[in-house]
DNA sequence: CAGAGACATCGACATCTGTCAATATTGATG
DNA sequence: CATCAATATTGACAGATGTCGATGTCTCTG
């Protein structure tokens, strides 16, 4: 099965023709993903961040939220497959998805590409 | 105050730099208006209609839901400031705001500031 | 092997969300 | 004014979501 991020290439823009029920469904979960105060921060900190990738050990800190709820929110940012996970020893880097953010902004807003 | 849609032609692009946490609480409501299935294929089915525009008497009919579920939804849109409303006899008709999809887009996958 | 540190999972909880049926409101029309 | 049709509001309810503390898992290092 295709993740969401696959899924979402395949649409055009919002504007251009109505979604299908299905597309819909399959772009509603990246939205959801992104529509958080806190994940959006995540993925900015992580798209920004030198190298592209950074370490929940950079990441936690930037917030006042608990260990646990970080790594809720960065689980839920991998799942759809808005970020990508690499464990590198004791270390889990998180990089963003190429593609992903550039996809559903063209969705969007047909700006971007 | 600003409505959220004018609130995101602040934000410079996700990837460019970090978001700070006011920003994120600003753009992350829009994003949750965009974050469901229905609405998603709402704002599609207005952006897309003839002239711009449709009659709730237009959209109630593409979908399996009640009417109060529809006006719950097209409410949602139009209070986080991406639906336009105009009451013209006993029709509502709603219109997609003026760029604040494009800004959304941007502001998600732009690499361009 | 034992301990420590980085991260994930679990269980619990309050709050938010999508949906409906019932009802109210508004505007045109007889 | 009485009625009908289009839309909004209310109240209720099941299910999802964000958060935390406690605990589990993995990996490096003595």
């Amino acid at each position: 099965m295709l993740s969401p991020v696959d899924a979402v290439a395949c649409c055009s823009p919002l504007a251009r023709e109505p979604l299908s029920q299905q597309a819909a469904e399959q772009v509603a979960p990246l939205l959801k993903a992104l529509a958080d105060p806190v994940r959006l921060r995540l993925m900015s900190l992580v798209a920004s961040h030198q190298d592209g990738e950074a370490c929940i050990c950079d990441l936690n800190p930037a917030f006042d939220l608990s260990q646990p709820t970080i790594s809720h929110h960065l689980k839920v940012l991998h799942e759809v497959g808005l970020l990508d996970r690499e464990k590198r020893g004791v270390w889990v880097y998180y990089r963003v998805r190429p593609d992903a953010l550039s996809a559903l902004g063209t969705l969007i807003g047909s700006t971007a590409g």
